[in-house]
DNA sequence: CAACAGTCTTAGGCCAACCTAAAACTGCGG
DNA sequence: CCGCAGTTTTAGGTTGGCCTAAGACTGTTG
């Protein structure tokens, strides 16, 4: 119908947009206008304005006051983005010896500027992989993406052994604290310890203990060990 | 002095105007609006404008209807943008399974999003490499060139046997042709011919003979061949 | 159910980069 | 040395994307 974006017409805002509404709600909940503003670091009034656009032009569904969702057509850009960024990440990590604190403001970047041939290619050097550094899945180039859901390591009861499966989080402050704990995705913990408020966990990593809160807990995501 | 464009802070539009000005005079003559615009595919008052703010950047120096001459700190940003160019391209053509006609388009957007610290670590898994895959020289992280001049194939004598050293030439369609006839660095040619008008030159590579115009003459830059 | 806090949108501006149309300059040839 | 072609600049306009300030809405709460 519309012959707009025919795929590389989005401007790096729009994709920002689209990647950050999708993030917000993955599963398509409305998100509002502040917690978008937020994610962006950009004023409210700029989201709207912004918003506005991008309904007209059918990537989103608005509802004033009431938040908008992503059209079938805004989701497949988000997912693309997504996994243009996840693959960006595992490469850089893999073939240019980048860390997982330090892959995520390149990416971001990368992310606009790369064509769909270098990261089909890229995918290809990488053997195609399923999840990045930080266990995110990575979409389908067909838009399909295959969500692993994990419970948070602070829903795990004690004496549970798990594998840490994801690390959702970005900012490297905290990626860097969570690996010089040792915890990275495919790293097995046990949680020794739990407190009655606050979410407090105290987990075994190899031997050492640590205590996590609330916050770090809902970052780690577990699943069931595999072997004893 | 002025605390402007602290290496980050060039936009793109910016860091394309230094590059094509410092492409259109290596040495330091001055480059024509008209000139600018044309390489940029940009109407002749957008560079009268863009000029003027760069100048007043102290990126360049423009004498009205003169034409404009990089500043040395205008020469030190476009270089920066060549050597990240040529850099990337040697990335995508050793790493990435790029054909070097296909690489240029992807290294003029990578180049404005990559990182310094990336485009170390490419140079570091190319092996810190001296030219690019169209023998391009790859200036230095602290801004010198080596440029080895060398003859245009139109200058060669009959009889003169010389190895193709760079191929000055970045239109994707003009390099496939090129290549189709087994042209590229490193190969060696003989002159079999000359034309007296024209600069028509037959030459012969590995056994097959071509005959080359004036046009194609200049992108070919030779140097004396090393060994019988 | 009125008032208020918080959220969202409208109104009005700004800046970078582009454009076209028109005016100004340069340099050459008669 | 005047005029004219070609080039360059000025003038004025557009668009995307952002901003602040001010007004409109929503939902909660006394």
């Amino acid at each position: 119908m519309s012959p707009v974006l025919q795929s590389e017409t989005l401007t790096r805002s729009v994709e920002d947009y689209l990647k950050a509404i999708y993030q917000l709600s993955p599963e398509g909940r409305p998100a509002s206008t502040s917690e978008i503003a937020h994610l962006l670091a950009l004023s409210a009034p700029s989201v709207t304005g912004m918003v506005k656009r991008l309904s007209e032009h059918g990537l989103l569904e608005h509802i004033p006051y009431r938040g908008v969702q992503l059209t079938e057509e805004g989701r497949r850009a988000a997912l693309r983005m997504v996994r243009r960024h996840r693959l960006i990440e595992a490469y850089l990590v893999e073939f240019l010896g980048y860390s997982w604190d330090t892959v995520h403001a390149e990416a971001e970047r990368l992310e606009h500027a790369v064509s769909d041939t270098m990261i089909e290619r890229m995918a290809a050097a990488l053997g195609n992989p399923a999840v990045d550094p930080h266990g995110d899945p990575i979409p389908e180039a067909d838009g399909s993406i295959h969500e692993l859901v994990g419970r948070a390591l602070t829903e795990i009861p004690i004496g549970e052994t798990v594998e840490i499966h994801r690390v959702h989080e970005s900012q490297p402050e905290r990626l860097r604290y969570i690996a010089s704990l040792g915890l990275r995705p495919g790293v097995r913990v046990t949680v020794v310890d739990r407190q009655p408020f606050d979410d407090l966990v105290t987990i075994d990593v190899g031997g050492m203990r640590h205590v996590i809160g609330r916050e770090l807990g809902h970052v780690l995501q577990c699943v069931q060990a595999e072997d004893a």
